[in-house]
DNA sequence: TCTGGGGTCCTAGGACCC
DNA sequence: TCTGGGGTCCTAGGACCC
């Protein structure tokens, strides 16, 4: 008989924030916001002084600084974060075999089968959460329990610094105890469809039939709203997730209306997204282009050519002709390119004589782009124009 | 409160094929 | 001759998460 699963959330406390008092120790006490201060720019995390005021991850910095008008504002360091990030990382996943990171600040372990060695998980708990603050001089919060969901839950329960068992069998009480609003999956979205409905709790939510919800929410949803209601876990974090798409994007202030600004940007995105993927040997399908205008309406196009994207000159190609198949020379607030449907480079059917010339393409654009860094966009697209 | 950037997954409609 | 049904691929939009 098998003993029943176990599972670790382990979460970073304010992570960025913290490794920012780590590495500046007068920031202490202290409200800090992670993120640069001036219109359209949001806070990426803060500390829980700043939290205090009510600020949070995701505020505009301008509602931010009204909130809190003595927050120090830092920009984010994102290198040294990911540098903390796999010290936490490599101790958590040498603790148990079971692990699978799932952000920079959060991972799970499966300790099924595990009682021999930890026979108590909590005492496990305890003992990670001090080698890790020792180790690192960070601290997390850990939820423990029979599913990742639940544990997910678990480990946002109580925080800072924080450990939160749920009992085998307690899943469903849990889950009210944490309410509606804050199950993993119900966004604002869901939750005022939900309340339109009359539906404000996990309990009211328990009444409704897997068909009923199945046919007010749509097959996957209503799948979901059944179980998580019930405390199952509607198998979050389940498959080893390959890259599926590679992205950038950047919000302009003012507005952009010049289309050698539009160019100018659309040629360094594109550069951007394509290194990206040739550096992990990837290959995309389909190129897709985000236009946001100054009224923040949001539109995106995107193609799935006949011939293969191999260079980033190629992408710069598609991108300007999709982008510009919808432009009316409204101002920009937002562009943003995006690679999709993208495969490893490696299985490409035409072989030796494909490799070679996106060897040949590639090697040329790394020159071009270093030089280009600091030279001109006309050297650049110049470049571009001769294929 | 005037709304970042990097991702994943779902839906709905149309094209196309058998 | 007035119209089936299933499968798959593609596009655009949107929800959600950190």
């Amino acid at each position: 008989m098998e003993m029943g699963q176990v599972f670790f959330h382990i979460d970073l406390d304010a992570f960025f924030a913290s490794v920012e008092i780590l590495d500046h120790p007068e920031y202490k006490d202290k409200p800090l916001i992670i993120g640069t201060p001036g219109p359209r720019h949001v806070a990426s995390t803060c500390s829980y002084e700043a939290r205090k005021y009510g600020v949070h991850s995701a505020m505009p910095m301008t509602t931010a600084l009204k909130l809190c008008p003595d927050a120090i504002c830092v920009k984010g360091r994102m290198s040294r974060y990911a540098e903390k990030s796999r010290e936490v990382m490599g101790i958590i996943s040498s603790f148990a075999p079971g692990f699978l990171q799932v952000s920079v600040d959060e991972a799970f372990l499966d300790l099924t089968g595990m009682e021999r060695i930890y026979p108590l998980p909590g005492k496990a708990a305890r003992k990670l959460k001090e080698t890790i603050l020792n180790e690192t001089g960070l601290t997390v919060s850990i939820g423990v329990a029979s599913s990742r969901f639940i544990a997910k839950l678990a480990s946002d329960y109580r925080k800072p610094d924080g450990l939160t068992i749920v009992p085998r069998g307690q899943e469903e009480a849990f889950v009210d105890t944490v309410g509606l609003g804050k199950l993993w999956g119900i966004g604002d979205s869901m939750l005022s469809a939900l309340r339109s409905r009359g539906i404000k709790s996990t309990e009211t939510l328990r009444k409704y039939s897997e068909d009923d919800l199945m046919r007010m929410f749509g097959q996957s949803s209503g799948a979901y709203l059944y179980k998580v209601a019930r405390g199952i876990d509607p198998g979050i974090y389940q498959g080893e997730s390959r890259t599926k798409s590679i992205s950038t994007e950047r919000t302009f202030y003012p507005d952009l209306y010049s289309t050698d600004a539009i160019e100018d940007t659309l040629l360094e995105m594109s550069e951007d997204v394509m290194f990206r993927a040739l550096d992990e040997k990837k290959i995309p399908r389909t190129v897709s282009v985000k236009l946001r205008y100054g009224d923040f309406t949001t539109t995106t196009i995107q193609t799935t050519p006949e011939s293969a994207i191999y260079s980033s000159s190629d992408v710069y190609h598609i991108a300007h002709d999709l982008l510009f198949s919808k432009y009316r020379g409204q101002g920009i607030r937002l562009i943003g390119v995006a690679l999709q449907g993208i495969y490893d480079g490696e299985s490409i059917e035409q072989g030796e004589f494909f490799r070679e010339k996106e060897k040949k393409e590639r090697e040329l654009e790394k020159t071009i782009l270093d030089l280009g860094r600091k030279g001109s966009k006309v050297m650049r697209l110049r470049h571009l124009e001769k294929e």
